[in-house]
Order: C-alpha cells, then sequence, then structure tokens
DNA sequence: AGGCTGGGTTTGCTCGACGCAAGTCAGGAG
DNA sequence: CTCCTGACTTGCGTCGAGCAAACCCAGCCT
C-alpha cells in the first residue's frame, strides 16, 4: 500500500521526520491563493489587475501574496514600458517557480480525475503533438516537458 | 515563458477560469495539515497517535482533517483487530487519496531543489532498481510508478 | 468495581487568510 | 490643472487553521 521505508526509517514510530522538504515547500506555497498565483502565471498573466480578476482575490490579498512570492524568489517584479504609458511593473515567473510546473499539473489532473464529473474544463497538451500530458513519478532518464512545450485547450 | 493559450483562451483578459480543477482540489488537500497527513500515509503511517506525533500537530486537528479526508474519499477508516486489545480503527489511503502521490513527490522533490541547502533529508528511490525518482511532465504512453514501486531512504 | 490506555471530542483562545470598502499615489491624457 | 487608470495600501470584520488543555468513552485488566 505504502512506500517502503528503509533501514531506520522502517520503525514509524522512532523516528520522526525533520527538515521535511514537503513541510518547507507547503510553507511557500501553501496558501490557496499562492498556488492560484502560480497557476495564473503559468497562464500567462504578468500583471497586477490581471492576477486580481483571474484569481478572483481582493487587492490586498494579491498584493500581499505577490510580494512574498517576489520575496521567496518564484516571481520576479520587472518593470516593462507600453508605448505612451508609464513604466509599470510585471511579475514573471523565474526558474524556481517554473519548477513548481509538476505540483500545478499534477493538482489540476487529480482534481480532473476526481472531482469534475464529466471531466475537467481544461486540458493540458503537448504543444508539439497535440497529445495530453500526464504528470508521473518515473525513473531518471525520463524527459520532463517545460511550460513552453505546453499548451492549454478547452475540453469539449 | 508560459504555456500556450490556444483559442479563446488566449484572449486573457476576456476569459475567466471558472469550475477550476487546482481551486477544487485546492478546497480538498489545500491546507498544510491534510498535506502533511497524506505525507505520512504514504509513508505508512495508520493510526492516529502516529499521524499527530508525526505530522507534529494537535489531536484536535488531526481528528478533524482526518475526519475530512475520510468524507472527501481519500482515506478510508477501517477497523483493526491487534490480539488482545479491542477493535480499533486505522486511516489507510485509498485509489483517490493513492492519486496524490505525483503531487506530494514533487513538492517534495522541488523542496529538497530550491528550499535546503545541501538537499533535502530524504530521498525516494524505485524499489526495484534504487534509483532515485523524479516527478514530470511527460506525453501519454509513459509508465508511472505506484507508491509500492517506491522506497523512501536518508541521504547521506 | 475501579483504574488504565488508546483513541478520540470539546472548549477556549490566537493568529493568519481573506473579503469589502475606501484611500493613496504617480504620471500620462485632456 | 484636473481627471483617470493601474497599482497598491489601510482599516475593519469574518472565518478557518492551529495550539493547549481538559474532558470523554469503550473495553480490557485486576
Amino acid at each position: 500500500m505504502a512506500m517502503r521505508m528503509n533501514g531506520p526509517l522502517a520503525a514509524l514510530d522512532q523516528w520522526q521526520p525533520e527538515g521535511c522538504s514537503i513541510a518547507k515547500a507547503l510553507d511557500v506555497v501553501g496558501t490557496k491563493s499562492a498556488m492560484l498565483l502560480l497557476r495564473e502565471a503559468f497562464y500567462g498573466t504578468t500583471r497586477f489587475d490581471g492576477f486580481v480578476r483571474r484569481v478572483g482575490i481582493t487587492e490586498a490579498v494579491a498584493a500581499k501574496r505577490l510580494k512574498e512570492l517576489v520575496e521567496a524568489g518564484l516571481l520576479e517584479k520587472r518593470p516593462y514600458q507600453e508605448p505612451g504609458a508609464r513604466t509599470r511593473y510585471e511579475y514573471v515567473l523565474t526558474e524556481k517557480g517554473r519548477a513548481l510546473l509538476p505540483v500545478v499539473v499534477a493538482l489540476m489532473q487529480w482534481g480532473d480525475a476526481y472531482l469534475q464529473p464529466g471531466g475537467g474544463p481544461l486540458r493540458i497538451v503537448s504543444a508539439e503533438t497535440g497529445e495530453p500530458v500526464r504528470v508521473l513519478v518515473a525513473p531518471p532518464g525520463t524527459a520532463s516537458l517545460e511550460p513552453e512545450g505546453l499548451a492549454v485547450r478547452i475540453n469539449r
């Protein structure tokens, strides 16, 4: 049923998980708003208003969470210039943020499979072949797709 | 940088994500305690006290969260009998709960890579080959490993 | 009968997450 | 100079997450 625990780990009642990476990861992206902001970043949203409207959170929460994500190094805040407008800032994923792609896609995939009666509203496919992709646990040497190699389609 | 949005999705400022599977998934496993309880279930913990002590939460939180996870169908509460003791209950992962393995492992992997200065404390390997595994986004047809096919080792 | 033990539930509190509403500020447009 | 817009900030109230500690309860042991 569960994973095999080797060596000292086998004694579940003695060993205690310390410095667990999952716990540390959840300290950074453990809130619903943080995850949904990341979802939007993967979808290509970069501007403050876009995040607010599309995630459906208030400006206050968006400002706070975005600041935290920038401080944690998942997003980068950088100036951009639209012609005839003043300098504004946009939020773009860093390498560290992009590395969360499997987490986000795995969540969507699980929701699609177990929480959506007739399948989810969106489908993530390979940008090249158009075939749907899966998140999975694989032995080393298997190649992974990057965000750029993926496309999002409407289901049905 | 981001994923390619096809068709109507391309107009990020018009389209709004409704019924998003990620949001629904987070309604079920969006709290830190829920994720850590799942981690423990994958490690093989089944009893109430084990969850409490190893996750480091209070009994109150554990009771509440476990009940929610049972109601959501991720865990199954079933009686078991130790010789010379009365009937007790244990919590075991259902198929639906086991399907969250990629999410949990992906979080650990990300934490290992970006939040742990010298690498994480644990390593997940293939039970057969002993080689470390990765969570990744792959085209269809790639085989995935189940919890039983994995083993946990102490790093270094 | 009374106590012990594993497996919880209840109560009372704090703190963070989040929503609503209003205010602020910079700078280009008019 | 005033207005507007994008990007926040501030204040306030609510709700859920979490802790601590006490309580409950079934049943085996003596």
